[in-house]
DNA sequence: TTGACGTATCAAGATTTGTTGATTAGTATG
DNA sequence: CATACTAATCAACAAATCTTGATACGTCAA
């Protein structure tokens, strides 16, 4: 009976964070698995505290986590959080079930 | 072969569309099915410029298009977008393949 | 034709987001 | 210790986005 009264502001924040060129190249590169921020600096070529802005508005969405090694940061995807927006995504597309139509007062436009 | 280079000004926009609370529930509204300005107006207590702004936005994107009839506007959901918002995000979160894997000049950081 | 209605568009201002360069904090190395 | 290095944070500015109220445009009904 799990009702679909999908999160608004996890939504947009998802979307959000994935709405930026930037910041889905670096996931892009993410792809490939860890990175440490200089290797997405040379491959970017960002500068390093616009790098930084971006990286911090992902981790916030949970689309990335951080580990630190000595003095250097590795990136990584947050596989749950993709399955996420891929679920929000599904369910905005999908019809919502007959008895949970939204009631609204009659149309006016009848 | 097909290279999955995604298209990153493509993924923005249609990620930002659906990055703000007012559109998700405006999309919300339309799945169950097609609706009249009006209605999403008396749905959302929305002023109507307001409203317009955002259908404008939803539809550049290509996930809601418009019919007219009358003096009235009826906006219905996109499959196709939202099978493409899909579809980015999967391709995302999926590792990139052996072949395809970006080189980067060294890892500055081993 | 006139007037009411539904919707889009525009201009102005407010807010949010992104960029840049400088600074700071932590860690390694000589 | 002093220095170099990685990365986060901050402040200032720039640019994009959203909101509001006013206006314009097309359509319907009297």
């Amino acid at each position: 009976m799990a009702t679909t009264a999908l999160d608004l502001s996890r939504a947009s924040e998802l979307f959000h964070a994935l709405s930026d060129e930037t910041r889905l190249e670096i996931l892009g590169m993410l792809r490939d698995g860890e990175r440490c921020v200089c290797d997405l600096q040379d491959g970017l070529d960002a500068a390093q505290s616009r790098l930084s802005f971006h990286l911090k508005v992902l981790k916030a969405a949970g689309l990335v986590s951080d580990r630190r090694e000595g003095r250097w940061a590795y990136y990584t995807l947050v596989p749950d959080a993709f399955a996420e927006a891929h679920d929000l995504v599904r369910s905005l597309a999908t019809e919502r079930p007959a008895g949970q139509k939204l009631k609204i007062f009659g149309r006016c436009c009848d």
